[in-house]
DNA sequence: TTGTAAGCGTTATCAA
DNA sequence: TTGATAACGCTTACAA
């Protein structure tokens, strides 16, 4: 038990400034009808006794917390840390504040998030990996709690879903393998299947059948730089093997290129031409120099929080309850011909 | 505004489950006097309309919110990363929930974070990066809400401080280095001067000095990749090029070994021996196989988070307020014999 | 073990 | 513009 926690009250700021807590609490909400002297004499006791308006106490009252829940797993990835630090950037800008919370793979882990995020009453919730489950998530909306969905695909109303061209970028990378002369391609997969790794797999495999082009299909695992240098295992010693891979993930695509380069003494792009996707901080060390799509972080991030800002009836948001975004193709040296 | 939250509070459970409010309290209240008949009839009741408490209204009543504070900049680094990771898990682990603040450079910043926290009624704020005034700090302290600062260190009273034996590690390299025949050294630092930063380069320096060697140190931006890139410009391009390079952290050996080997076409570790500090996923990936000091997050983690479970009054929590970790040496491959 | 009632620090309503 | 007063949803003596 925490004890002896002592902040200062409104009551208190009141006295010192000779005004009612009503004036106290005027002077702290913006655009509040208080005339400057006591704003001044409020300000100044404040000021002098270190008085901070108490959240909790004021989230109670206007049914608005201003706290919005992320929820991660694997947040120490490259890719899911920017894409946190981008939405806590957003969401301090429009005077709100994120709550983060940790899931594993487990499947009741995201359930457990949203409780607590209902616990908090929390405005919305902000979901970067897995699905809630249907009654938990009809919850939150019934309690008037927002929904993000990011790179999930998931057919609850009421929610904002941010999606990426995934289908079309895997397209676009096949284009760019038959423009290098490639001809026996490779997708290398996590074996998560998730709702954007599966659209990427189908949009590239779709691709290849339409230009008459077979796709070895391999998974396995997280998509982590392991399961990368696993996948190129299987993939490169094969009797026919592949001279262009696709890797679902830069993770992926960074183990995959250390073990072509140092297991199999293969050159990239000469011996084979690889892309992976997120456009991590690392696709742009030279030891990669790697082809991928960039993730519009800032842009999700943007989204998201607009939309959780945005006031507007259910029925309006509903209609505009789904955004997808471009994945923009970041050329680099790991494909032919750039 | 969000409008329209509608939650079910304790006193609809009571009336459906016919008992008096208090006894549904109780009954969510660990370890309060709840008969079994009257728990599952509140339990039943609760879970029939989807009743979760409000740690709002808790929190104002108890004087504990139950979160806890992560004040950090740079967060999408694979260090911080990995300690923002550690430490929510941690404190999910003990019922506590995390609110991350995004700081920047600038001075107020951690000040301005510290304010939220305060607003929120945090029961703690873990401090990552940069320092806050004393002045805030004293008030944070003064209103009961405990301090950790995480590799800073500062005369505060009253709040935890945990570093790392970050002199001691800096002498282990340096004889790794000498053991190794390296003659030339060198130290490649960013030029932030934190605490745990300029540690590393003293103690190298120092322990260089006993060995009647000198060291070159060279000092640029951030802790970043692209900073150990221009590190490397400074450094091997001298007419005496240094055949051993400590670098402040793995960011910034990964730079200078990417430009070592791509631009100056040197062989580690046979022309040029490098160490890091920090032990990110990357120093472990074959590209750089880097020997480097593991930075014990979770240790570090486990140490804050209990010592803010920990109930102690103030003056025994005083005389603890320091924690000294030990960073392990982790040999790969980039500093010769092994 | 249970219920009643007071109080936590706010904000919103409504006269003045 | 200001101040009293009633909520908000909860916990916690205190009494039953």
């Amino acid at each position: 038990m925490a004890q002896g926690k002592i902040y200062v009250s409104a009551l208190e700021v009141a006295e010192r400034a000779g005004v009612s807590r009503s004036a106290v609490s005027r002077t702290f909400t913006p655009g509040a009808s208080v005339a400057p002297e006591t704003r001044r004499k409020v300000v100044e006791a404040a000021e002098a006794l270190g008085y901070h308006v108490n959240q909790l106490a004021r989230g109670l009252m206007r049914n608005e917390s201003g706290i919005v829940c992320l929820i991660v797993s694997d947040m120490a990835t490259p890719y899911r840390s920017s894409l946190i630090k981008a939405l806590t950037q957003q969401l301090q800008n429009t005077g709100k504040i994120a709550m983060l919370v940790n899931t594993d793979r487990s499947d009741g882990s995201v359930d457990l998030a949203l409780r607590q995020a209902i616990r908090y009453r929390a405005d919305a919730s902000i979901i970067l990996s897995g699905l809630p489950d249907k009654s938990i998530a009809d919850l939150c909306l019934k309690s008037g709690q927002r929904l993000v969905l990011i790179n999930r695909n998931d057919d609850q109303e009421g929610t904002l879903k941010i999606n990426l061209d995934d289908r079309e970028a895997a397209g676009r990378v096949l284009t760019a393998f038959v423009r290098a002369g490639c001809e026996r391609l490779a997708f290398a997969n996590s074996d998560a299947r998730t709702p954007s790794l599966m659209a990427r797999e189908d949009g590239f495999v779709d691709a290849a059948r339409a230009h008459g082009l077979d796709v070895i299909v391999e998974r396995f695992g997280g998509t982590t730089y392991e399961s990368g240098k696993i996948l190129a295992q299987k993939l490169l010693t094969r009797s026919l093997r592949p001279d262009a891979v696709f890797c679902a993930t830069d993770l992926l695509a960074c183990g995959l290129l250390d073990a072509a380069r140092h297991q199999f003494s293969l050159s990239v792009p000469e011996d084979l031409c690889v892309a992976g996707f997120d456009d991590i901080q690392q696709a742009s060390w030279s030891s990669y120099d790697l082809t991928t799509f960039s993730q519009p972080v800032e842009a999700i991030a943007l989204e998201a929080v607009s939309w959780l800002a945005d006031e507007m009836d259910p029925a309006v948001r509903q209609s505009h309850s789904s955004r997808r975004l471009h994945a923009e193709l970041v050329w680099r040296g790991s494909i032919r011909g750039g």
